[in-house]
Order: C-alpha cells, then sequence, then structure tokens
DNA sequence: CCACATATGCTCGATAAGAGCATATTTAGC
DNA sequence: GCTAAATATGCTCTTATCGAGCATATGTGG
C-alpha cells in the first residue's frame, strides 16, 4: 500500500490540508447506514421502536428505523438520523447519542467481494414511550423478546439453564481448532463469564458480549442467515430471542448495554420518565432497564440525596395505598458536580 | 424523502433482506478514513504517535496515522486499521478499541457543498512505548503539547486561568444571539463545568467537551482553518495547543477521554506497562495519565488487594532506596470478576 | 371502622476509601 | 563503616457509603 502520508519524507504537495486524503486508492463502493436503536419504557417494559417488514415474505424480520447518511442533505451523523426516524415512524427524537460503527464483511447476507459494502453506524435514542398513535409507522417491542436471556426481573431466566448453557457447553468441547497457545480466552472460559455459568456472577451490561458469543456460536438465527459455518446444525435448534435484519439485533444489543451502563453515572433515565412521576415509577423503570429489585428505600435516599429531583408538590393517588409524592427532574443537577446517575447495585444474584 | 423502509405499509420486494439498501438514494462521494490514536507512557509523559507534515509547507500540521477504509482489503474496520499503522509507522497494534465516529460537515479545511466528505472512524490504541527505532515514521509526542490544560500533574495549569478563562468569559458574554428559550444550556454554565471555573470541580474525563468548547468559541486554531464565524479575531491570539491536521485533535481528545475513563474500571494500564513493573512505576503511569497524585500506600493496597498483579519474586535495585519488589500483570483476572480497573479518586482539587 | 397496601423516615452494621504513622531496606556522602 | 536521605511496604484510624431492616404515616376497599 502507499506510504504518502509520511510527510517527513515525502513532502504532500502544495494544498497540503486535504492532500493527503484525496490522493488516496479510497473505493467508493461503501455506504453508510444510520441504525436508530429508540428506547422507551411502556408499562414497565423496555421497549424499543422496530418496522416491520412485509410479515408474509421469506425471511421478514424486524428491523430498527434506518437509513442511508447522505452528506448532502445532512449537516451531521446525527441530524441525518433524526431526519431518517421521523420520516420513517414520525418520531422526533430527544436524547440521542452515538453507539457504534459496524462493518464487519459477512456480517450481512449473500456475502462476498463483489457485494457492495455497508457500513452501520448505530445510534442510540432514549425516549417516553408514547402511544402507537403519533406513530406513522413502526411498533414498541419489549427488547427482551430480542434477548429473553437478558430478562432477570423475574430471577435467571429459565432460558439460560435449559437452551443456551448446554449449547454453549457443546460448542466450547469442541474447541476452534486453531492451535489456541494465543492469549485468547477459552470458549469455555467466555461462555462463563459472559452467561454467569458455574457461579460467576451476572454482569448486566455484557448484553453484547453475549450476544457476539451466540452468534459465534452458531446460535443466533443471524448466524445461520450469514452462512457461519457453525451454524450448519442449526435448524433443528430453538430460537433464542427473535432475530432481526442484518446486524440490528447487534446494535440494539450495543445499545442495551450502553443504557444499562449510562443510567448508573448519568441522569438518562429521565428522558425515558414523563415530566411528573414517583418514586416508585422511577424504580420500576430502572428496574425494567436493569434488571434485578432494588431496596426502595435505599433508592429513594440515593435519589433524593443526589439532587436528582425535585417534589412538584402534588401527589398521586390511587396507587393502592398512601398517596405517593409526585417529582420532576432538576435539570439544574446538570449545571452543578459531573451529574450522577441512579448508581444501584446489583442484589446477590439469585441464580 | 422515500419512504421505501415503511415495510408494512409498502411491501419490499422479493430480495427482502437486501433491497431496502440498494432502492435507497446514496451518496457515493463520503470516503470512510480510519484514524488511530496511539498512546503510550514513555518516561512518565503520555504520548501520542503522530505524524508529521512536512515542516516547512504552510499549514504544516501533525496527524494521526490513518489510511481509508477499503472494504475489499480489510474484512473489518479494526483490520483496516492495524494495516494502516502498520504501513504507515511499522508499529503492530495490540490493544486497540473504537472510539467514535465523526463526520461533521465544516470540521475539515474548505468545506461546502461540493467538496467530498469524509467520515472519520477514530480508533484508540494502547501500547508500549518502544523507541524511535523500531518506527518506519511518525513520533512520539506528549499529549499535553496538543491540550496543555489537561495537564494537572503540578496543580492547576496557569494556561486556564490566564489565557482560557477570560477569553471563554468574554465568548460567554456575547450570548449564542439565538434565542435560547432551549433547554440548551448557556455558555458560561458550560465553560465553568468543562474547565472547574467558579470553584466548579475538575472533572478530567471532560476532555473531548473542553476540546469542543475552545473550538465553538473560537479558540482552537482548527475553529480558524474552517473558517468558522467566531474566529475571525483569532489572529493575534496565543496558540491554545498544537492544532493537528483535519479533525484530529478532536479523535485525540475523544481518545484521552476514553482512556481516562477507562482505566478506571478496565485493567487497561496494563497495555502500557513492560511485562515486569514495580507498583511505584505502575502508579506513575497511572498519573501520567489522570493527572493529579495518588497516595501511595493506598494504590498499593487497591491494586494488590484486587488481585490485579502477582510478584514476579524479583527486586528492582537502584531504585534510590530501598529495592522494589517486581510485578507481572495477572491475566487471569480478566477469567475472573469483571476484572476491575485502578479505581482512584480523584484528590481534593488543588485550584 | 378495620384490615391492608403502599409511602416514607430513620437507624444500624458491614465495608470500602482516604489519610497518616511506623518500619524496613537500600543508596549516597562523609 | 556510619549516618542521613530516599524509597518501599505494612498497619491503623477515621470517615463516607451502602445494604438491610424497623417503624410510622396515610391512603383504599370492604
Amino acid at each position: 500500500m502507499n506510504m504518502e502520508l509520511s510527510g517527513r519524507r515525502k513532502p504532500t504537495p502544495d494544498k497540503s490540508q486535504r492532500a493527503p486524503e484525496e490522493e488516496r486508492d479510497y473505493d467508493p463502493s461503501v455506504g453508510i447506514g444510520l441504525n436508530a436503536a429508540i428506547v422507551a419504557v411502556s408499562d414497565n417494559e423496555p421497549v424499543a421502536l422496530v418496522v416491520r417488514a412485509e410479515p408474509d415474505s421469506i425471511g421478514a424480520t424486524d428491523m430498527l428505523p434506518y437509513g442511508p447518511f447522505n452528506p448532502r442533505a445532512h449537516r451531521t451523523l446525527e441530524s441525518g438520523l433524526r431526519s431518517w426516524v421521523q420520516d420513517q415512524t414520525g418520531l422526533e427524537l430527544g436524547y440521542a447519542e452515538q453507539l457504534y460503527t459496524f462493518a464487519d464483511r459477512g456480517r450481512q447476507p449473500e456475502p462476498g467481494d463483489t457485494a457492495p459494502h455497508f457500513i452501520s453506524i448505530g445510534y442510540l435514542a432514549l425516549t417516553q414511550a408514547i402511544g402507537h398513535h403519533g406513530l406513522t409507522d413502526g411498533l414498541w417491542r419489549s427488547w427482551y423478546q430480542y434477548f429473553p436471556w437478558e430478562d432477570w426481573r423475574r430471577g435467571r431466566p429459565e432460558i439460560i439453564a435449559r437452551d443456551i448453557e448446554p449449547r454453549l457447553k457443546a460448542w466450547a468441547e469442541k474447541s476452534s481448532g486453531v492451535a489456541t497457545s494465543q492469549p485468547t480466552i477459552a470458549r469455555a472460559d467466555r461462555a462463563r463469564i459472559c452467561f454467569g455459568l458455574d457461579g460467576t456472577a451476572w454482569d448486566e451490561e455484557k448484553v453484547l458480549e453475549r450476544f457476539e458469543l451466540l452468534y459465534e456460536a452458531g446460535l443466533a438465527e443471524e448466524a445461520l442467515r450469514d452462512g457461519r459455518p457453525t451454524a450448519r446444525e442449526w435448524t433443528d435448534r430453538p430460537k433464542l430471542g427473535l432475530p432481526m435484519q442484518a446486524d440490528h439485533r447487534r446494535i440494539l444489543a450495543t445499545a442495551i448495554s450502553r443504557t444499562r451502563a449510562k443510567i448508573k453515572y448519568r441522569p438518562v433515565v429521565f428522558e425515558l420518565m414523563p415530566d411528573e412521576f414517583t418514586l416508585y415509577e422511577l424504580q420500576k423503570t430502572v428496574e425494567a432497564i436493569l434488571g434485578p429489585h432494588l431496596h426502595k428505600q435505599n433508592f429513594r435516599r440515593l435519589v433524593e440525596g443526589a439532587g436528582l429531583v425535585e417534589p412538584t408538590g402534588d401527589v398521586k393517588t390511587r396507587t393502592g395505598g398512601r398517596p405517593a409524592k409526585l417529582f420532576r427532574f432538576r435539570r439544574e443537577v446538570l449545571l452543578e458536580r459531573p451529574a450522577p446517575g441512579v448508581r444501584v447495585s446489583a442484589p446477590p444474584s439469585r441464580s
């Protein structure tokens, strides 16, 4: 390959600032897709906004709202994303942040050297769960339908011990063939760490690692579609979550990872809440995302003590007991300290 | 724009999986650049590997190793990056992770609708500081040369009170003109939070936010180059750090942010260390990156207590005092708990 | 009016973190 | 060789934080 960037040896020409890029051999057959994982919590269920492919077409799967990045029409990646989401679903995004850029060859159907390549730039958006009215298209679907093993709200999900653990163990047995002198972590160890097997603690943030492991082991339907070698014996296996189009499930997994991580150190839960809410509703929203149950009194102390909320003065009655005070988010905290999140520690794992 | 993705309304054609992307209007004039912020610590100085443009050419600036992504030659983004770095500098990368994808129009010289657009995918690599031998090109340069206000190792850097604070205050005075009914944070507040003004605590992780603020205020040389409106009165101002080519300084800022954050919760310091090291050397490396001085005894307790290291049995003499035990990284921790980092808390800010 | 459910305030003990004291072992200078 | 200085290392003490439980307040439904 060329070395033209080694400016010290070989001076770049006059128009120095741009020059290097223009001189390179560059492949124009790369498309750039913007993908949005739009997350909300509706009735204590964390949901993502998906668009359905035609149900009766073969291989129809859900997909995230997405569209190509057009540098002429879009000033920034994020504005391009917002415009696509608006067009496809009618939703106007609030909070949004970039997640990751995916480009693995082979992570799309019909791979091959001749196929044009696509890069997916994934975004995470947090919003309130507005009803299906207001949406021109798309629907809210629980993210646990795509990742049932992530739902620990009622204890350790059965699917892990029943469907995942035995298959991962089998996959780990026939090790990767390649000599493993490398410092790569052994398959069995990866499985144990990712899924909390053999007494290892469950880390709710490892959503992406878990999905990647299942994909690699040929246990995600997308692996079959992509023609991965290990996927041949797959057909008789139970579905491990709903598949999605292209690499969208991977993007959604990244979104869940990020959401679970960020909720702990930045006040992002409030993007998911209505203007006024009770502390218990707030707690339930956090639990919907993180899984385990939290200690109610300590949660109160934490949230109030951090100055994240202020009482509105009103109360919410008909809660089945003593009326709950209503609170609102104190936006001012963003101006104070480096605004903390809802720090919670996982309870002793109930496996 | 088109709505062809709304599959529920308008069925996608037969080859359903690929179809939507191919039908879109997609602009092929987008180049994809891979940029590497390669970080090491040499003699207690955090350094990045940069390639110098010809010194006597006009506007010559440092740049990060980079090259275009070529989907035919590169299986993944990361492998493409490794290959570019190897070609340009002779360095073989170890640890690498993706940082962010930048694409703002206007964040490059000669912007305009006719100019081709480039997307920069930034990567962070951590490595040992090998000598300049072994490098075919490029040099290690302290990252504090690009961001002098980030160097808190000898207390609060003077440049903040002398050069930055007054200019940011002036910039905040003539507010953004646009009516600020929006919940956007006021300029003065942003400056205060980013740079720890008026008694606000310094957050060493806000490296990117600080640089973005300086750019926006027209105080970064790149802003002048990009023809930003506020940059007109800039010429008589002192340089605030060395500028870099294109948006490379922004990528480096992101890399520093990520490094500072990650070192606290993942054992990534060890990527920067030789195989054997003393605890004091380890501490000095952490301090080079994070800035403030740490309490030596507690640092020992923390690192040893977390099981991150094990003694080799040897000692290092001629340290100027009692010989220090040598340690090595216990790679096994990666197989145990979700492997913690070197948790450190900032000492009371010495402002 | 009572049983019950939820909301909310407060305390207690375990643990981890910040800070300092004390001791060990070397090098440098006389 | 002896001593001062420098660094390494172990231990203790205090304080902040967190998990957990008890107690009380104030509604709803029968």
